[in-house]
DNA sequence: AATTTCCCCAACCGCGAAGTT
DNA sequence: TAACTTCGCGGTTGGGGAAAT
């Protein structure tokens, strides 16, 4: 179906936005509330689109936005979640690329990858996902990869691999292939951290595998087609999480013969629910996260105005008004917060630690190396209850 | 001091999910 | 159920400042 421009582009200012156009997007939320971004410029007074009024304010105005450099274990969070979500999403495509690795389907893995800034941006109080993303990109990805790391996978650069030694072993006989010793991620990878990604195969695999098997026909192709077909053309039942411990066994062909497969598959040893995930955050996290934690006072002297009057904002989404330094209680660290929770579940950081790099020599000030290696989680953790 | 190159990040774009009619 | 709207997300771009030459 045709989908009409979020605006009328005519005439609409577009690039930087001077202090005034700030200013009347500040006072006009200030009285109103944000939300219905479309007629919100019009009524504002301002010939922008809405959307780029929403990237303003989400992105810039927004009272809690938190400037400056990224501390030390603001930079440890955003590395651990990533490393997360790159783990599993490299167990969930990493088998079906070895067999397709000419075929689309690896243009897709590639090129789909899906990183959350958002989610990772909600476990940091006043930084957006724009900011987590340009500074993943800028600094902490360029760092990994001086370390030999593959900033997608977080594994060593297969560049830097045999790869063809890889695929040849791993096509002759794919009953022995053991990926996570060829890659050596056992090494690298807490095994705490691979079972929990590999929890959340099951789930990954109904909602991203079916649409690119659909996507490019994969039936074409023989090898774990069949299996992979039967699997992800289940019914949508199958998105309830309680069924993901039978799934990984549905195709054999395509299982990772992890050297502890059978503590890998077991699934059940996830419990069903987070009533340890306070024990969780005390190990994965910070540790001296507060209940009742109050974010810092916005750091909003954009225009040297009264703060007073940028903390209070209408949020038209609830029924009473938000306050973005509202106290946040049952801020645990659960991954379902991670990935639905775009409203801040801040979490109080450290900020008394001393970096010092592998080498020992202490990093450039701006170039926090994180220890991303030793990332701890406790098996508490069930990803999939984040999904 | 002038010019070029590099780097950062605010902003834009396109897409898809969710909601509404 | 289809058509359409709204919103939010991730990827990308390009302007401008910093650094290098």
């Amino acid at each position: 179906m045709g989908r009409s421009p979020c605006c009328d582009k005519n005439g609409l200012k577009k690039g930087p936005w001077t202090p005034e156009e700030d200013q009347k997007l500040i006072d006009y939320i200030q009285k109103h509330g944000y939300g219905n971004w479309r007629t919100l410029p019009k009524n504002a007074g301002l010939q922008r689109c809405g959307k780029s009024c929403r990237l303003r304010w989400t992105n810039y105005l927004r009272p809690d936005i938190k400037r400056g450099r990224f501390s030390f274990e603001e930079e440890e969070t955003i590395i651990q979640l990533h490393r997360i979500w790159a783990i599993s999403e490299f167990l969930v495509y990493f088998p079906l690329a070895l067999f397709y690795f000419y075929n689309p389907l690896f243009s897709y893995i590639v090129l789909n990858n899906i990183y959350r800034w958002s989610a990772i941006a909600a476990r940091l109080p006043g930084r957006t996902d724009n900011e987590i993303k340009n500074y993943w990109n800028t600094h902490i990805r360029k760092r990994l990869l001086r370390m030999g790391i593959d900033p997608v996978t977080h594994s060593p650069r297969l560049d830097l691999l045999d790869l063809s030694s890889i695929l040849s072993s791993s096509l002759y006989n794919q009953s022995q292939m053991n990926i996570s010793r060829l890659l050596g991620v056992n090494s690298l990878v807490n095994p705490e951290l691979l079972r929990l990604a590999t929890s959340f195969i099951s789930s990954q695999r109904e909602n991203q595998n079916h649409k690119f098997i659909v996507d490019h026909n994969v039936e074409d192709n023989q090898l774990c087609s069949s299996q992979v077909q039967d699997q992800y053309q289940q019914p949508s039942m199958q998105s309830n999480h309680n069924h993901m411990p039978t799934q990984v066994q549905e195709i054999p062909a395509c299982s990772i013969p992890f050297s502890n497969e059978a503590e890998l598959m077991n699934m059940d040893q996830f419990p069903s629910n987070f009533s340890h995930l306070n024990d969780w955050q005390s190990n994965a996290m910070p540790s001296n996260l507060t209940e009742n934690y109050v974010p810092l006072p916005p750091n909003y002297d954009y225009y040297a105005t009264d703060h007073h009057h940028h903390q209070t904002v209408k949020d038209p989404s609830s029924s009473e008004t938000s306050n973005f330094q509202s106290n946040n209680s049952n801020q645990s660290f659960s991954f379902a917060s991670v990935l639905s929770t775009p409203s801040s579940s801040p979490t109080q950081l450290n900020s008394n630690s001393t970096y010092v790099n592998n080498s020992g020599i202490e990093e450039e000030p701006d170039s926090y190396c994180s220890n991303i290696l030793k990332f701890e989680i406790r098996d508490i953790l069930d990803v999939n209850d984040f999904m």
